[in-house]
DNA sequence: CTGAAAGCGCTAACAT
DNA sequence: ATGTTAGCGCTTTCAG
């Protein structure tokens, strides 16, 4: 069946194409009559314009790309509802690329991105979190961020600007630290990420900061990285629990790691949190459907999403914008954290 | 900063446009040096085609829409994962469209999907999940499907016959309380979904298939529908544990429900599996996450979502593919089904 | 209010 | 091995 075009709609409603265009944009006044014969015509064959053509010649397709590591962690399609829903109404229609974090893959969607002409870009993960990213990763990122409008989500890249928008993840871990200092705790260990991330090691200095500004001490040996999959939780929790001094408590560096540590824990016979708290970041679905219920940090992922997409579209319609949008993180008090009532020898 | 194109590349070359596409695509032979300096151009201006042009002419765009409910509920990007994977090498990009379920946005994405010329569509939720969709829904899903391979996933439209691929629910639902009646359960209820629902339709009717089949009675009361959510599971949950009699096991309808419904039980003090035995559905992270970990039905989220692609791919290329294809759901036993020991009056 | 014609950036015959 | 040219389906001046 050949595709019908305007061309087809003009021949029979004796027109010209830039008649029917008209109608279907309404870019000038047509003749009632004659728009409505057009309008029939199309309902008829129920024709529909073609968004690469019309793409082309307005050089805009009203399409945004989202590149994001991993989609099944529970974090990311909160952020991508976020974003989606905030933007739908205009018409736009989103490209989901997942890259593993893998830097490969994080080029060659940059590049498919730029191919298919996206209006936008979003970025999470992936090199924006390394420590310290290889130059040509970071260069890669600058001349598409030329062209097309880039935000980058919780991240960033060395000696460039770009717009970004992030959660205070230092703050965020330091709420989570103080609230078990707060609630008694002095022995505290931290698990999960990555060294040379910058999710785990903005995280991990707050809570060193945060140990020292009580005047606490903190065990290096305590802080153990992995990967943010429930996985590591449990294998750093396995390795915290056969050293012969365990902390009373211990930060997460996700949902994720606090749901394998407490299962860890709980095989090991503690009760959580009595005999230990633990607490979350992330505050996703999951920390809601453990018993106990995780204590967290909640980012707003949802938020998060939002808010970048409303800078890429100021940013698309040539608008100001603030170059950094920082999002404040909170406390989520539940159940896997209390009174320390632990005492460490 | 004016975008370059192959004109430009071709000038600065001394060559005509279509050698600069021939060194593009490798659709015919270029002399070695000039390819080189071609090359070389590109690589200077970091010229990329553009796609809609590409597309507008190849009448193919390497761009796949995926049209489901949520992508917050982790049964979904486990789908998305499967296939995108499945296709991701093969150039191909995602168009991720949420509805939450509502026919008028699926109606929206359809149209938007045609607009801009996918090479296919998966669609998953929704009408295609109704027990009886109405004639015109269905009619819009045929009328695309005429224009584009469309592939239903663990659905059905009547009165058409569509591609599509599908978990057999009946069998999984049977499974599920098949393992319960083999525990020694004979008062079981089902709780979650919604009624009208063909997810929900077809297990509860294998549900009492299945009860039926093994000589037990089944109370009606105990079949208690409202949604797909943890809320639900919790509300249901709480309905059962105020009725008189109670059932010693549940079939939920999804993970969700469960999540709910043990998080209820428990905080009525029952023990689980000890007190009541819970089965979930669809063996999401959820269930490895929880405490007790869910005995649950694994419908291969991942590999419906790559076999739906591949059937895609296959219509794409025009050739002949199964209508439809069954993939075998499997009992995932946990921790939170066991041995029945409730004396039940 | 409407039409003619140019052109968005590319590919694909058809020549050479 | 390479160039010329005609579109793909649409929007948009510019005339009328």
């Amino acid at each position: 069946m050949q595709n019908i075009t305007v061309y087809d709609i003009a021949r029979e409603a004796n027109v010209s194409v830039s008649t029917v265009s008209r109608v279907l944009n309404g870019t000038a006044p047509v003749k009632e009559s004659t728009r409505n014969l057009i309008l029939e015509i199309i309902e008829k064959y129920q024709f529909q314009p073609n968004a690469l053509a019309r793409s082309l010649i307005k050089k805009e397709t009203k399409t945004i790309g989202i590149i994001l590591p991993d989609i099944t962690n529970p974090f990311f399609p909160e952020v991508f509802s976020g974003a989606e829903n905030a933007l739908r109404e205009a018409g736009y229609t989103f490209f989901l690329c997942t890259t593993a974090g893998d830097s490969r893959r994080e080029s060659e969607y940059l590049s498919i991105l730029r191919e298919r002409q996206v209006d936008g870009i979003l970025f999470l993960g992936g090199r924006i979190n390394r420590s310290n990213c290889e130059p040509d990763l970071v260069q890669e990122v600058v001349d598409i961020s030329k062209r097309i409008p880039v935000v980058l989500i919780n991240g960033d890249l060395p000696n460039h600007t770009f717009y970004r928008v992030s959660t205070d993840e230092y703050l965020g871990a330091q709420l989570g630290v103080q609230h078990l200092i707060d609630l008694g705790h002095e022995n505290i260990g931290f698990i999960g990420g990555r060294n040379g991330t910058s999710t785990t090691d903005v995280k991990v200095n707050a809570f060193r900061d945060t140990m020292r500004k009580n005047g606490l001490s903190f065990r290096e040996e305590w802080v153990l990285y992995d990967d943010f999959t429930i996985t590591s939780g449990k294998i750093l929790m396995e390795k915290l629990l056969n050293m012969y001094c365990k902390p009373s408590a211990v930060c997460c560096v996700n949902d994720f790691a606090s749901v394998g540590a407490i299962k860890t824990a709980i095989k090991y016979g503690l009760r959580i949190p009595e005999d230990m708290s633990i607490m979350g970041y992330d505050d996703t679905i999951l920390s809601t459907s453990m018993i106990p219920e995780l204590t967290t940090i909640s980012q707003n992922s949802v938020e998060l999403g939002k808010i970048a997409v409303e800078i890429l579209r100021a940013l698309i319609n040539g608008e100001e914008v603030a170059q950094h949008t920082i999002i404040q993180p909170k406390l989520v008090r539940r159940q896997s954290t209390s009174i320390n009532c632990v005492h460490h020898r």
